[in-house]
DNA sequence: TGGACTGAACGGACGCAGTA
DNA sequence: TACTGCGTCCGTTCAGTCCA
C-alpha cells in the first residue's frame, strides 16, 4: 500500500548576498552586473554570472520595488469572452515585453466591485501602472486610483479627465462610417441595434457609436431609428428574433458590437432571411468572426493592435514620469465584406 | 586621473521584544 | 492590552576608496 509521506526540504531563498559571498565580489558588484549597470570589468562580469548560473538565482521583485520598478505592468480586460480583447492585449503586450516589462492579466467579470479589487491588488503588489479596458466603474474612481499608479484606460471616453490617459477608437466616428458605408450601397432605411444603456454616461463607446450614426443619420437627411436590446445578454436572443420578424424591420442595421451582429447574421439565415438581400448588417469591433467567409461580416475595424501599442507606450511615458493627461483617438474604418 | 569596485543608507511591511 | 521602537528582509543607489 502506498504511503503519503511530507517530506519536509528546507528552502533557503537565493539572495545577491549569496551571489555575491559565491563569486568573492559585493552586493553592490551584483547588481551593477544584474542592470547592466556602467563600471564592470570584464572579468567580474564572468564571475558574478557563472555564480548566478550555479545557484540558479532570480532577483526577488518584491526587494526591487522597494526603491524603484517592478517591471510589471497590469492589464484589466472585462471579460475574456470579447473578441476584441486578443488583438489589443497581444499588441500592448508587445509593446511594453520590447520595453522589458511584463504584463500580468486581471479580469474584472463586468463588476465595478471586481474591478476596484483587482486595481488594488495591482497597487499593493507595486505594478508600475495599469492598462484598463472598458472599465465599469466610474471616471471619478479611476481618477482617485490613478494618483497611486499611472493608469491608462482603453475603450472609456473621458478626454477631460486630468489624472490618467485614456486611448480610444473615435466610436463616434465609427457610426457616421457605418451610415456612409451603407448609404454608399444604396440603403436608405438604416436602423441601428444597439442595447439598453440604462442612462450610461458618455464615456461608454456605445453612447459614442450611437451619436455617430444619429449624426450621419441627419446629415444625409435621414431619420436615425434605434432599437434597443435587453442590456442582459441572454435575454437578447429573443430580442434579436423580435427584430428579424417585426414587420417594420429596416432594410438594413447597424449593429452596436460584433457580439450582437454575429447571431444576428446567423437568426437571420436560419429564418430565411437573405443577407444582404433581404437585410443588410454591418457590425462593430471588425472581430475574427466577422472575417469568416461563412459569416462574412461587413464590420467597422477600431484597429485593436493600434490600440494596444499606443496604450502600451502612453503608460510608459506616464511611468517615465509625464503629468499632462493626453486623449487619443484612433481612426477607425470600415471593412466590406458580404453583408452588406 | 578615471575606471572598477565597495560600504552603507534606503525603502515598506511585518514580527518581536520591551514598556506603560 | 496597547503602543512604541527596533531589527530584518533584499535589491538599488550613491558617495567614497582603491589601484594601475
Amino acid at each position: 500500500m502506498m504511503k503519503n509521506q511530507t517530506v519536509n526540504v528546507a528552502q533557503e531563498r537565493v539572495t545577491i548576498r549569496h551571489v555575491a559571498e559565491d563569486a568573492g565580489v559585493s552586493v553592490a558588484a551584483v547588481s551593477k552586473v544584474l542592470r547592466n549597470a556602467y563600471g564592470v570589468s570584464g572579468s567580474l562580469r564572468g564571475k558574478v554570472e557563472a555564480s548566478i548560473e550555479k545557484l540558479n538565482y532570480r532577483p526577488s521583485v518584491a526587494a526591487r520595488a522597494m526603491r524603484g520598478r517592478t517591471q510589471t505592468v497590469g492589464v484589466l480586460v472585462i471579460e475574456l469572452s470579447n473578441p476584441f480583447l486578443p488583438g489589443v492585449i497581444e499588441e500592448a503586450n508587445a509593446a511594453l515585453s520590447e520595453n522589458g516589462f511584463k504584463a500580468l492579466i486581471g479580469i474584472g467579470r463586468s463588476a465595478s466591485s471586481i474591478e476596484a479589487s483587482m486595481i488594488e491588488s495591482m497597487i499593493d503588489n507595486r505594478m508600475d501602472g495599469v492598462v484598463i479596458i472598458a472599465p465599469r466603474i466610474s471616471g471619478k474612481v479611476l481618477e482617485r486610483y490613478a494618483r497611486q499608479i499611472p493608469i491608462v484606460v482603453i475603450a472609456h471616453h473621458e478626454p477631460h479627465a486630468e489624472t490618467y490617459d485614456t486611448v480610444n477608437s473615435d466610436d463616434r466616428r465609427g457610426g457616421y462610417l457605418a451610415v456612409e458605408a451603407a448609404l454608399r450601397a444604396g440603403y436608405q432605411d438604416i436602423a441601428m441595434l444597439s442595447y439598453d444603456l440604462l442612462d450610461s454616461p458618455a464615456t461608454i463607446v456605445a453612447v459614442q457609436r450611437e451619436e455617430g450614426y444619429l449624426d450621419a443619420m441627419k446629415q444625409a437627411g435621414l431619420k436615425g431609428r434605434i432599437i434597443r436590446l435587453p442590456p442582459v445578454a441572454v435575454d437578447r436572443q429573443q430580442a434579436i428574433r423580435n427584430f428579424l420578424d417585426a414587420k417594420d424591420r429596416p432594410r438594413a442595421v447597424f449593429v452596436w458590437s460584433d457580439l450582437d451582429a454575429v447571431p444576428l447574421i446567423n437568426a437571420a439565415r436560419t429564418r430565411a432571411i437573405r443577407v444582404p438581400e433581404d437585410l443588410a448588417i454591418i457590425g462593430y469591433d471588425n472581430s475574427p468572426m466577422a472575417a469568416i467567409p461563412l459569416v462574412g461580416l461587413t464590420s467597422v475595424d477600431q484597429n485593436q493592435m493600434q490600440l494596444g501599442r499606443t496604450a502600451a507606450e502612453v503608460l510608459l511615458s506616464r511611468i517615465d514620469g509625464r503629468r499632462d493627461a493626453r486623449h487619443l483617438l484612433i481612426e477607425p474604418h470600415v471593412e466590406l465584406r458580404g453583408s452588406t
